[in-house]
DNA sequence: TAAAAATATTAAGAAAACATTAACCTTTGG
DNA sequence: CCAAAGGTTAATGTTTTCTTAATATTTTTA
């Protein structure tokens, strides 16, 4: 993270969107401010942003839809809605797609500034995705090009799809440490809830078959807890 | 962290206090009920919590007072005030203690369920400074891995369960003091009942078994009130 | 010292967690 | 527009842990 915060704000209402932009930059933020959904889309594949601000009610593309696509490019960056309404249902909504908070205006901007602190300040420590891309990771004898999908293990390659390569990266970058159910399922899926659960067993039968064939390396299971990718070099 | 996350509410009026209560269990919480800020604030030290909900009005020592008097022990654990006082001061003065949320009643169950989870699934990504933390408790010959479920006596490790770790991770951080049933009931089991009580006999059964190995470490009853992880160092 | 209360021990039953395989969508490249 | 691959959901079996129950023992109190 930069030292001034970068805040991507989407807002159709011009002058509400003028008044919190200056508000936010007086407070010590960057901000970026779009006009709809679409715009707002744009900006965030370009730049990099700590955190969104997101009108619910725009033209082209809602706040709801918005923050669906983002997810989908980053399961991490902080979201807050903004809305006149404050029906319960929607608020959930915007909890369930993944969003931090939910504001209902009239609001005010010195509450809006506690709330962004307050999230950036628990967001901090969260793991960037690794910047200085690591293409090949190793344990035991196996070896994984992450940025190409492969594993080799004595010198025989075997192609291995997105998923099992973000599973089996967070299990060797942090092996022989138990990793929990939760911890994995954000990281690699984003979300933690029943479905998500049942696949992170799918991947982990997938995983240990692989690993079948290196001797030093097993998955194990921590019961109730999660996993560990236990290396063994006395094997 | 746990597979059930911990909260700690403080609420003084015992009707939304129970309810609350019940409506947190039910959406797979563990709950420390406490009826003002100084129980809260005994219980703080005492177990481990995931968050903490306080009310702001409470006799003896306020939600403000606790959260500052909490934030000396724990500078990150998550705050989330509960009021009936929507004033614009009060909220930032919340904030400012270092909350994470401002509540204000009447507020819906199912909201504040959201904002737990939204805020308990930010602590839960990767940080890189608490992935190759392992949590080791020691006491006699014995040494304990919280985190993975292990304890190593005499080089030799034996698997242990989720709830044996707690409540020998309970003991051995307060070892030679006398913990109440109580005490241990909330904070293992989360509630203090006949069958709960029951239960923690046949742990205390399961502890003692473990801890023959250890010629100095002995669980002993006092009776009518509780039990005491007695270190002995002459032994 | 007998009755009551609290604690201890073991075992059976229930529930939760995990593992495995297959079916079913969804996306993507030809 | 189809086929292949990858991902998700479903179904089912197994293991582990937790809870409840039953019964025995110890400690306190009347």
């Amino acid at each position: 993270m930069e030292q001034t915060p970068h805040l991507l704000l989407a807002e159709d209402e011009s002058s509400l969107g003028f008044l919190l932009k200056e508000n936010l930059r007086l407070a010590g933020f960057k901000i970026n401010l779009c006009k709809d959904g679409a715009e707002a889309l744009e900006a965030f594949k370009t730049g990099k942003f700590d955190l969104c601000i997101f009108d619910v009610n725009m033209p082209k593309k809602d706040g709801f839809e918005l923050a669906a696509d983002i997810r989908l490019l980053d399961k991490f960056v902080p979201i807050i809605f903004l809305t006149a309404n404050s029906s319960e249902e929607d608020k959930l909504k915007g909890f369930e797609i993944g969003g931090d908070e939910y504001i209902t205006k009239p609001f005010s901007t010195q509450e809006l500034i506690a709330r962004i602190k307050a999230i950036i300040k628990r967001t901090q420590f969260v793991k960037p995705e690794i910047a200085t891309e690591q293409k090949i990771l190793s344990a035991g004898i196996t070896e994984v090009d992450i940025t190409n999908h492969v594993i080799i293990q004595n010198g025989q390659e075997k192609r291995i799809s997105n998923t099992e390569a973000e599973l089996l990266k967070l299990f060797i970058t942090h092996k022989n440490n138990l990793l929990t159910r939760s911890v994995i399922l954000l990281n690699v899926w984003g979300r933690d809830d029943f479905y998500s659960a049942r696949n992170l067993d799918v991947y982990i039968n997938k995983l240990r078959k692989l690993l079948k064939e290196d001797p030093s390396l097993e998955i194990v299971n921590i019961h109730g807890s999660g996993f560990k990718l236990a290396e063994n070099v006395g094997a």
